[in-house]
DNA sequence: CCCCCCCC
């Protein structure tokens, strides 16, 4: 043994100073209760002079203790830490990546006579400032089950990988709040430990004696003798599928070595076999399997091909995972979304400054799914929305402002700029990640209360840049909504005429039923939908209206919230007013006509009795403001000028 | 051999 331990070390990272890979003894460990997450390792660390408790195993390094590689009296080096405290005062020092030098057979015992540190009077926090390797660690991240789940642990099992970017590049990040990634001095790299014992050699069991290791980027159909080491990034639920050549079970997962990244699915027989071998973040040899052509449709990854494994494949676990890259994030500052493209696949990290509630919508195919959304923001001070779907949504709690990490998802431009969560997307709540802890301080200090921009523009028509602005001509000239897909636009339009007759209707009382009711004459109005008869109804607004702008005129239909907006009265108002004062009823209509409004709306292709036509769906009417309609007539001279 | 990634 040739170590020696970094005395002081141990002092000065519960103090929160900066120590250059101190290398300290492992004397004792134990689980401390974490929830429902993952388990949670407690060390006694020594560096020959004092010892201290109070170090946590950042649960990404769980791995360690779970193959047996950290065990009492081995020697680290501890390359990164996160000093914290907690509610309740203490202190703790969370190793977010170690390296173990000297097993504890080849320590043969503790080293010196440390001891322990005498921590008492040192309970208050280290720093108030936040540094890159000390920060005030956010109270709901430490030390409780910070868990990571995944899309892939759904029913819906997942389709794609990660897109546009592969685990190991390393592209530097151009904002500089978030430059380090989480795993970026890889913690699997803790490898001079092959004499420390293991489990049994994988070699054994795999293909050969000695098998020659490919990289996944030469792999190709035309030759089948080849074993690959490689890392999984993802892993899907199993699925069953059924269709007309027939029905089975399948679940994929997506491996990266240095060389590249492939998808690999295995069906029926195959997931009986491998489903549970296969995990997340491990490292295996892999041989015997086909090779074809990746499906551009459906993959993203980086390859041309892609695996499917049969009854000869071969997948065994592999203990030394030196050079095989680590699942890595390249969070994207919010801010610096607006600049990427539509449909990119990216990282990101923010504080859940607020979530809806979680909500079923019905899709095109008439499948029902949950959502949420979640406002993510990040030093940059910019928020931007991204909707979780089915269990993550369900699943999701945002009531303690969890930093989240998403790897994965995808950006969309509605609102402006959003975000999307995918099949393959892995969500983070509160991830071990120096970011997060980042975060979470400049959160709890500043971050609460700056003056925050949304990229996307959900509710109001507000800044230009987001909004798909068009005049009423253009809903001809540029054939709008007359594809499958609806369409959304914002004009600025003047009201011409609104129809008064039938714009009213005696509805359904129930709540979320509007469907019109029967008037049976007897003082009872009967619901078709709901078949029962009420002794009341509601009134509901189903306007007609005429808007022109400069260039054209249009008929747009608004449903009651719309129709309450445009006319400054509510349903029951004007139901009122129709039964007892038609002069006044009048009024309101004559004082709306001629007002100018920003409205936002929906144009559709739909279809009554085989005829289709186009039909403009008035969703929000705004008030117009000088400026908003400077602007807007600007940009409409601009147009008809080119 | 799958290939669903949704809503405004």
């Amino acid at each position: 043994m040739g170590v020696t331990l970094t005395q002081g070390a141990v002092e000065a990272l519960f103090e929160g100073s900066q120590v250059n890979n101190p290398v300290l003894q492992l004397l004792n460990m134990r689980q401390v209760s974490s929830g429902s997450g993952p388990p949670r390792f407690r060390l006694m660390m020594s560096d020959g002079q004092h010892s201290l408790s109070s170090f946590l195993l950042a649960t990404q390094l769980n791995y360690l203790q779970e193959e047996n590689l950290l065990v009492p009296n081995c020697v680290c080096m501890v390359k990164k830490t996160v000093t914290s405290t907690l509610p309740d005062g203490r202190r703790v020092v969370i190793v977010v990546d170690l390296e173990v030098l000297e097993s504890a057979d080849e320590t043969g015992g503790k080293i010196g006579n440390p001891t322990p540190l005498n921590t008492s009077g040192r309970t208050s926090p280290p720093h108030s400032s936040v540094s890159s390797t000390s920060v005030s660690a956010p109270s709901s991240a430490v030390p409780g089950p910070s868990h990571t789940y995944s899309s892939t642990n759904t029913t819906r099992g997942r389709g794609r990988g990660f897109v546009g970017k592969s685990p190991m590049k390393t592209s530097p990040m151009k904002a500089a709040p978030m430059k380090a990634s989480p795993m970026k001095a890889s913690p699997m790299k803790a490898s001079p430990m092959k004499a420390s014992p293991m489990k049994a050699s994988p070699m054994k069991t795999s293909p050969g004696s000695s098998p020659k290791v490919f990289s996944i980027a030469n792999l190709n159909p035309y030759q089948s003798k080849w074993t690959i080491r490689a890392r999984v990034t993802s892993k899907s639920k199993i699925r069953n599928w059924s269709n007309s050549k027939g029905e089975g079970k399948l679940f994929s997962f997506d491996i990266v070595d240095e060389s590249g990244e492939i998808k690999i699915t295995a069906f029926n027989n195959e997931v009986d076999k491998f489903f549970s071998l296969v995990e997340q973040g491990k490292v295996y040899y892999i041989s015997k399997a086909t090779l074809k052509v990746a499906n551009k449709q459906y993959t993203t990854l980086k390859n041309d091909y892609e695996m499917t494994l049969h009854a000869h494949s071969s997948i065994v676990p592999c203990n030394d995972s030196e050079g095989i890259p680590t699942v890595h994030c390249d969070f994207v500052p919010i801010a610096e979304l607006e600049n990427r493209d539509k449909d990119a696949i990216i990282d990101v990290i923010g504080v859940c400054k607020s979530a809806e509630d979680v909500s079923c919508i019905t899709t095109k195919t008439n499948r029902e799914v949950s959502k949420r959304a979640l406002n993510l923001i990040d030093t940059t001070g910019k928020v931007v929305t991204v909707t979780l779907w089915g269990e993550e949504a369900e699943k999701f709690d945002g009531s303690r402002q969890p930093v989240v990490a998403i790897k994965g998802a995808r950006l969309s431009d509605f609102g402006g700029r959003s975000l999307s969560a995918l099949f393959s997307s892995t969500i983070m709540v509160n991830p071990d990640i120096p970011e997060a802890f980042r975060l979470r301080a400049w959160y709890d200090q500043e971050g609460y209360a700056v003056d925050s921009q949304s990229l996307t523009e959900t509710r109001s028509v507000g800044s230009g840049a987001t909004v798909n602005w068009k005049t009423l001509s253009d809903i001809k000239n540029e054939h709008m909504g007359q594809e499958e897909k609806a369409v959304y636009f914002s004009c600025v339009a003047t009201v011409l005429y609104i129809r008064k007759e039938n714009c009213l209707y005696q509805a359904c009382p129930s709540a979320d039923c509007n469907k019109k009711v029967i008037d049976q004459q007897n003082g009872l109005y009967r619901c078709e939908k709901c078949n029962r008869e009420f002794p009341n109804f509601k009134y509901r607004l189903l306007l007609s209206a005429n808007l022109a702008d400069f260039g054209d005129n249009q008929w747009v239909t608004c449903f009651q919230e719309t129709a309450e907006a445009l006319l400054g009265h509510d349903a029951d108002t004007l139901g009122q007013l129709r039964d007892t004062d038609e002069a006044a009823f009048d009024e309101v209509f004559q004082k709306v006509n001629f007002t100018t409004h920003i409205f936002k709306n929906r144009v559709k292709l739909e279809t009554y009795n085989d005829e289709s036509r186009v039909k403009v769906t008035v969703l929000e009417v705004q008030p117009l403001n000088h400026r908003e309609y400077s602007r807007r007539l600007l940009s409409n001279i601009r147009k008809l000028a080119s």
